[in-house]
DNA sequence: TTTAAAATATACCAAATGGTTTAATTTTGA
DNA sequence: TCAAAATTAAACCATTTGGTATATTTTAAA
């Protein structure tokens, strides 16, 4: 990493926690210049724009959490274990740091902002992924009923994070995000064999 | 309703939806004028400043849902078509007019406005309500089991609710609306007498 | 119909926005 | 070591922002 990317580097980290948390609309060129300590010149020659550091810092959210959730994941022997350990995983995502932000840019992006939509999808897609490869190879090695639809199971299972990280986040209690994993542990142990 | 009070109400009425489409901050006066063909004169002497007519806007968007939804729930006679009518009237929800104003205000507001924040978390927390008296009733008059927990029935559905929401805007189908809602349903279904 | 009050338009304002240019400073490779 | 290239700072720019003061129009009650 040469100065230059390890600059463009620097300002994504420190640019990312902010727009996570502020939203790119609301998000400055001087809160990055605070945030960075450098000045427009410094970033501007670094980034076309204030859309290339939003798209990059959203590139940056989602491979860190993509990372985490893989990393739990692969920790994890049965199908079972690798749930488990992605729901917790997923409940280690500080709110502090503005929470998911497949649903931050989302919910931003949706109607405004098409190629930022285009990055979103393709995150949703993953993530559905992720949980879908976790019960079809527990159904392929006999460690789950065949009566459980993957597809089914990792759309619901998202769908019902996304809403928890919502709600957490609004009523600033991790209570519902609790009762919520819960219901999604039952739910995947009734099926198991 | 005097012509103050029209006009309010007009300027609401327009902006609402751009508001929830868009986001807060990226909301400028100069939408608003254009949507109502005012001035910011005639918007500002009937609002104080911007942030009035965003907080006005989410009422009005929320208590309008709310009548829609609370009229689908009062169609409903037993326990059963009442959720499903909610569950109808929420997929009913316009994606072109930006969704649900909880999930929107809710991720804007979460980590910069403290005020706003409140109001989506009434907002969370009454359509939790909603969701939590069809079961209570329906397990008081015996047309379900008293082993679904109403509480966290409520808190779950709503999640899925809220998540599918996300999923349709962004992946721009209804496919997983549809998924999540059929879920929801089945699982309603097992614990009915 | 007149007139006082309410509502709106016009014309401002300072501050902040995203972005550019140019000059100065660092880095880096020969 | 030194010069070319890369990086950054400083100063600038036009535009837009939210907001205000004042003039004008509209409304509605007497």
């Amino acid at each position: 990493m040469n100065k230059a990317e390890r600059t463009r580097r620097f300002i994504i980290e420190k640019s990312a926690t902010i727009i996570n948390k502020k939203g790119m609309a609301a998000t400055s060129l001087s809160d990055i210049m605070e945030a960075t300590k450098l000045t427009k010149g410094g970033i501007y020659g670094n980034f076309e724009n204030k859309d290339e550091i939003c798209k990059e810092s959203f590139f940056y959210l989602t491979t860190s959490l993509a990372n985490v959730l893989d990393r739990a994941v692969a920790q994890g022997r049965t199908a079972k274990q690798k749930l488990f350990n992605l729901i917790e995983a997923y409940k280690s995502i500080k709110t502090e740091d503005g929470g998911c932000p497949l649903l931050n840019f989302g919910t931003e992006a949706d109607d405004t902002d098409e190629s930022m939509k285009e990055y979103v999808k393709k995150g949703i897609r993953s993530a559905q992924k992720r949980i879908f490869n976790i019960v079809s190879d527990g159904i392929e090695d006999g460690e789950l009923r065949a009566e459980l639809n993957a597809k089914n199971f990792s759309i619901k299972t998202f769908a019902m994070i996304e809403g928890a990280i919502l709600c957490s986040k609004v009523l600033e209690t991790s209570e519902q995000m609790n009762i919520i994993t819960d219901a999604i542990k039952a739910d995947f142990e009734s099926y198991l064999i």
